[in-house]
DNA sequence: TTGGCACTCATACTTTAGGGTGATTTTGAT
DNA sequence: ATCAAAATCACCCTAAAGTATGAGTGCCAA
């Protein structure tokens, strides 16, 4: 809050200051006689130059800044019992259909078997395990059970 | 590259088009001397608006958007509390290699990567699977690691 | 010394898994 | 109402996994 306002402010001011200047150069050259002949198309260039950088900083200023998720430490209970690691699979992004497909692999079920329970084709199947193994930066079917053992994101 | 060079020269065409529509615009305005007491005003006007556009199309075209998300779960290292059902492993009967080969399917290891680690050929990997599969009486390696995790026979 | 077992490797073949692309439908949130 | 994500499915192709069979070597115990 305040630090905006602050900030608006020092934008502000620096405005201000960049205007002046513009005016100050003007006069300046309406003394030199030499400089006379092409004051419009200096006032012209310096508008252009002005407005342009007021663009920038308005497009700069305007466009929402991109949120950065931070990185997080998530470890499991060393216990036996299994508990569902809700921040590790929200940091995975998996979708819950996705996590059915991974706690069935996780089983040992093949593609035709996992499609056969969730009674949809292979090639779904095949869809959605292909993202989940985009999600989980891994490249078979074993990493992927294995990282998400190791997460607690699946028995 | 070539949509790239393209786009670059739609924008030109673009800021040409613009650019004789002001001029043009101007010429207009100088027929009317209504309008011509004004003329400068309206001039300095237009190229500031124009310039102010050529500003926020700048900063939003040459500022990448770079969203760098550090998404990372710290997990469990491989062995934390682990003890090596010898019973299970015993009823088995895998053999040392095969348990070797077994341990490393569970870790996410293809058949190559096995056959890499142990320095053997990838058929003689296969064979090894083949007998693994055969004694814990499962199909799929999928099924051999989950079926020895729950025997306690690997991590 | 010999038969069984573990380990190795090969060839040939079938099945399953995975990658890439594109499309449609459902659903959820604004 | 509309836009984005999720979920569904298809086709094509390559890679990996798995099956079957046979075979050579070395070791150990009967």
């Amino acid at each position: 809050m305040a630090t905006s306002f602050l900030t608006i402010n020092k934008n502000i001011l620096f405005y201000s200051a960049a205007f002046a200047s513009l005016l100050l150069l003007l006069k300046l050259l309406e003394t030199q006689l030499l400089f006379t002949t092409y004051l419009f198309e200096l006032y012209i260039t310096a508008v252009a130059l002005i407005f342009t950088a007021l663009g920038v900083w308005l497009a700069l200023k305007l466009v929402q800044p991109k949120t950065v998720v931070v990185e997080k430490a998530v470890y499991l209970p060393a216990s036996a019992n299994f508990v569902l690691n809700e921040a590790a699979l929200a940091a995975l992004g998996l979708s819950h259909r996705e996590l059915e497909v991974l706690q069935l692999m996780a089983a040992g079920y093949s593609n035709q078997q996992i499609a056969g329970r969730l009674f949809v084709s292979l090639n779904t199947i095949k869809t959605h395990s292909s993202k989940i193994f985009e999600k989980m930066q891994v490249q078979r079917r074993t990493q992927a059970v294995d990282k998400a053992r190791r997460l607690g994101i699946v028995v």
